[in-house]
DNA sequence: AAGAGACACAACCGCAGTACT
DNA sequence: GAGTACTGCGGTTGTGTCTCT
């Protein structure tokens, strides 16, 4: 890559390659004037000669406040694992999970710690894991449906986009009931249960886990638990982040017991 | 000291999903 | 419903730095 090549766009020269401190700080300041978001138009109210792209990429994975920077601790390596384990290549969705870490830094860490051990230990194919009992098929990588957010469905927090949505309710103290529904159908019930708490979000996330409603279905089974998170979230998911919200998953006050699912 | 290779990180590209007209 | 614009994501590449020989 020419780092410094500016590239022709109908719009003009548009500038690529390393940020300056000054395009930092242009940035930086017309994100603090007028938010983030409504990234086409953050180069012409900032006076910067950058693509949109650049500009967002620029602020979500440097310039944003809280990003921690350097060497992963022996913590996050632990839940970076288990995460990818969990969620594949869904970088940003383990960034969520992962304090002050952006999904860039992630996938970095990722491809230059990990990828070549596990090219050089290529995992068995349909290999057993076994978890409290239970068994585990590895590779059976979780895929949680796009989701999005738009301003027009502020007041439905939880609005996912595929087809046929799974809800978890509980139901008579404890027991578990899977219930699917349309997404007209779910709009309805969204926008109604703003008691919610994020508990679709993760039903639908964990979907595709065949172990969730094989425990639903059997009611011996009492093996996914979805319960009220006491302490505060890991992290502020960016890509869960409602437009005009803080900071995401502090808004999700309720995490599930994935760890069970881990190991 | 110098060159080669490895590593770490920043940035770009292409694509898919969604919203809007 | 079709076309277009916008956004976000994951894969990939480029470059500076570090380490080894």
């Amino acid at each position: 890559m020419n780092s410094t090549t500016p590239i022709c766009t109908p719009l003009g020269v548009v500038r690529k390659g390393s940020w300056t401190e000054d395009e930092d700080f242009l940035l930086r300041k017309c994100i603090q004037k007028y938010g983030e978001g409504k990234w086409h138009l953050v180069p012409a109210r900032s006076g910067l000669n950058r693509c949109r792209k650049s500009c967002r990429l620029r602020w979500l994975n440097y310039l944003r406040p809280h990003i921690k920077r350097g060497d992963f601790s022996s913590d996050e390596t632990d839940l970076l694992l288990r995460l990818h384990k969990l969620l594949g290549n869904r970088w940003s969705l383990i960034a969520g999970r992962l304090p002050g870490r952006t999904a860039n830094d992630v996938k970095n860490y990722w491809n230059t710690h990990f990828q070549k051990k596990l090219n050089t230990f290529a995992p068995l194919p349909h290999r057993k894991i076994h978890n409290n009992g239970r068994v585990f098929t590895k590779n059976e990588i979780i895929k949680p449906q796009p989701r999005n957010f738009s301003s027009a469905k502020k007041n439905v927090p939880y609005l996912f986009t595929n087809k046929s949505i799974t809800n978890i309710v509980d139901k008579d103290e404890g027991r578990k009931e899977i219930i699917r529904t349309s997404t007209s159908d779910h709009q309805k019930q969204t926008s109604e249960a703003s008691t919610d708490n994020g508990y679709k979000w993760w039903a639908n996330l964990l979907k595709n886990c065949n172990e969730i409603e094989e425990a639903v279905a059997d009611d011996t089974t009492p093996t996914i638990f979805l319960r009220e998170e006491k302490t505060p979230p890991l992290n502020g998911g960016a890509n869960c982040m409602l437009k005009g919200q803080s900071d995401g998953w502090d808004d999700f006050s309720v995490d599930i017991d994935i760890w069970s699912l881990l190991n």
